[in-house]
DNA sequence: GGGCCCATGTAATTAGTTACATGATTAT
DNA sequence: ATAATCATGTAACTAATTACATGGGCCC
């Protein structure tokens, strides 16, 4: 699947802009789906040569022009041939847990602060992301809920996991560090970067 | 972080052949990595080409011949800096929970068969992949056990979410669909691809 | 005066997938 | 016989990121 299908999708909820779009995707499905305006701006585009989309103009006083997109009849039956064509696929790619799979190769400090940084935003989104609507869901879609509900489990049980393991994983790093070729271990090559 | 890191870090834990490599991507960091054939070889050569990995031919009795590659020590000192100078990112992708969001523009008995598809594809990852070492765990380093473990405490958690909420979800998708422009909507376009 | 929000876009680069190309062996 | 496993590689393509380019308004 490919941001030109999220875009439709989105606009599919309502009218919206470029930058309304990034905004969504950051606040909806910042957990399961990333995209820039490189990608977004293009994508918009394109819909609109498909005729997928329409556009309209909106001057706004002391703001740059909008271009406010709005999703067809042609595109919604567009969206839903792609929906039904597309293979769910569930792709995870985590520097983060490279970092800790090789965390007895890493600086001494460097486990540790990755490991809180990550506890540390991944306690924000769920605070932010997945509690807007805790109780009060009324507005959103079966689907919306589902897919936010997923996000916060997945976000608690690592967690919660991260929470349990942070301080014997973090000693059992340190002491096998101790006992292999430990860092500061030519010492020179490093300094750059 | 690109797949020649991450090549790189498998030779860390031992020579291993392109092929192995790609197993050792499948049963070790499927949950948090993904490489196909067609990035691991290239990424081999080029480690090779900057001296970070020796090759060796091993001919083989009835098989075609492997390449065992193998870390050398400017290759472990690269490895530490590219760890060292990498941001933990933590991306997720995933087509699954997009049409899950999207449950109800799909046709009708589509989002019954994604998600049980998934449940049964994370069922089996769970016992395959993160039960092997379920208690003798001795073999591991720290680094790997977490990562296992993490892997293990996401699955558990999404796939208990996925138990619970899937009757009433399935059902409030198709109240949704009755209410909504239903899928047999123009009836004609979908048919192809 | 510095930094963030609004707002749109392009170009260069990076990085990866999929399909192709080949071919013997082994298990069902 | 048919599929899967072992084994390596390339070429065409897809898709996205990052950095660049521009510029006013608002808040501290």
């Amino acid at each position: 699947m490919d941001v030109r299908t999220l875009c439709l999708g989105v606009l599919a909820l309502g009218e919206s802009s470029g930058y309304e779009i990034k905004k969504t995707f950051e606040q909806s499905f910042h957990h399961f789906f990333g995209a820039s305006y490189g990608s977004i701006y293009p994508a918009l585009a394109e819909l609109e040569r498909a005729g997928w989309v329409e556009v309209e103009a909106v001057e706004q006083s002391k703001r740059p022009d909008k271009k406010v997109y709005r999703m067809t009849r042609a595109g919604r039956l567009a969206l839903e041939e792609r929906l039904a064509a597309e293979a769910p696929r569930h792709r995870v790619r985590s520097e983060f847990l490279v970092l800790m799979y090789f965390a007895h190769l890493l600086p001494p400090n460097r486990p540790a602060a990755v490991l809180d940084a990550m506890i540390e935003r991944m306690t924000h989104t769920l605070e932010v992301e997945f509690s807007t609507c805790d109780a009060g869901d009324a507005e959103l879609t079966p689907g919306q809920r589902f897919a936010l509900g997923y996000g916060r489990a997945v976000y608690t049980a690592a967690l919660r996991y991260m929470h349990e393991q942070r301080d014997d994983f973090l000693a059992e790093v340190a002491a096998t560090d101790a006992a292999g070729p430990g860092w500061p271990d030519g010492g020179l090559a490093v300094a750059g970067e």
